[in-house]
DNA sequence: TGGGTTTCTGACTATCAGGCGAAAACCTCG
DNA sequence: CGAGGTTTTCGCCTGATAGTCAGAAACCCA
């Protein structure tokens, strides 16, 4: 700092704000991308996003740039991932660029311009730029996640049944879940409540499942999917000590 | 993106690297600040750092940056931690800064240039820009990593008593952590080993301590901190399936 | 009414975290 | 050289948690 203004030379770089909206699609987990038209990189598939503006903040700027794929209202969630700023990233010149993540809950189907396209994260197609080691950098981030924040709450609906909640989180992780302890563990941790309401059950009968939701959290501004463990301390434990266990 | 360079406008603002340097220094954590000497923010503490050079990455940027404080070889870890883009963050005008996070052991204690300090991360000066809300990103994020992951490595000399991980943690954390349990779980864990020799006593008396060293992880070269609970798999639970856990 | 299907619930087990106290190993002092 | 003080280590106990499994419950269709 200070350097930044009292050196002869300030280099500056575009500045672009990427996002790698995910949404689980028939039991897969999807990530949202267009298809470049032209080059470097023509007929590959790049993460929307674009240039930071004047008076703009990143995450503004990633709001604003979606807006020309999905409504923003659509989704439960957006966080920054990180920022790469390799100089060869960009064939045709230096660019430095922030992405986002972003998650779309599943009873959304937005509607898509032409030229972009849900894509399953295990399969991409050919990718442009850094876009597809991007993408990788946000599954690792989303999994990790999963596991100890509320974030399912952004891929699910409002209301959802046990086993559906299952599915959700068998395409994300990509690794089985059993049901059983899905529901128990999010209940015991206080994160799901029953609506009191069934689900119809299939065409092949089955008993109705009941209905849950997330308990909605009137937590941090900043990160409303950050605490998880609310109250389940352990044996005689009072205040803050003890071992770790985060 | 393609926007970027196909649109007539392309906005660019000097970027810079900043890094939240943190030890833990007589039983407190410290994070490395400089005073500034010229406004804004004449007399004021701010992060080491400055301008993302022509042909740089923001990481060795950083380390370059670093080196007019310390060596870089003293430092454990270095991670990126987050992207700030406030157009008012810097009343000179806009700029996009990238922070990075910095650990360094404890059992070195590198010469500083005189306008750079340490400073309680509980107890800090009055800070420059937003430099104080990073500081504090950076602390959210180290505490949290420090319960599920091995960075602590960092922050610990290359042999330690299990007492003197304690003090690391107790003061990382910010609260109390008891030693048999903290040796226990990271025991178990498989990330601590004795090396089988013995620290002497201290001046009071006492049974002198085993020393113990972290595991070496041979794993991911992008973090070598990443993994923490290697074998320690549930009862009859085979390969990838389960509940949740992480 | 009976077979098929899906969900829910309870029981059982292994693991884990936290706490406590006794034992071990060392010091210093009388 | 033994007694008292100090620090670490180790074992045991308790409560909570994750995972599995099987049976009961509730629904459909024929």
């Amino acid at each position: 700092m200070g350097s930044v203004w009292s050196s002869p030379e300030r280099p500056a770089y575009p500045h672009q704000a990427l996002a790698v909206v995910l949404q689980v699609r028939a039991r897969r987990l999807h990530a949202m991308l267009w298809e470049r038209p032209n080059e470097p990189f023509a007929g590959a598939w790049a993460l929307p996003g674009g240039p930071l503006l004047a008076d703009e903040t990143l995450g503004a700027s990633v709001a604003r740039q979606l807006t020309a794929k999905v409504e923003v209202s659509h989704l439960g969630h957006l966080e920054q991932l990180e920022t790469r700023s390799d100089p060869g990233r960009d064939p045709r010149g230096r660019t430095v660029a922030t992405a986002y993540l972003g998650l779309i809950p599943t009873h959304v189907d937005p509607a898509l311009p032409d030229d972009t396209a849900w894509h399953p994260v295990d399969d991409l197609p050919t990718t442009a730029f850094d876009h597809g080691s991007i993408v990788r950098s946000a599954l690792v981030r989303l999994r990790s996640k999963l596991s100890y924040t509320n974030v399912g709450f952004a891929l699910a609906p409002p209301e959802f049944t046990v086993a559906e909640l299952r599915e959700l989180y068998v395409a994300a992780l990509g690794y089985d879940v059993t049901a059983t302890n899905l529901q128990r563990v999010l209940l015991r941790r206080g994160v799901l409540e029953p609506t009191g309401e069934q689900a119809p059950p299939g065409r092949a009968g089955g008993r109705p499942a009941a209905l849950y939701r997330f308990v909605t959290p009137e937590l941090s501004v900043t990160d409303p999917f950050a605490v998880f463990r609310p109250p389940s301390r352990r044996p005689g434990s009072e205040g803050r000590r003890g071992g770790l266990e985060g």
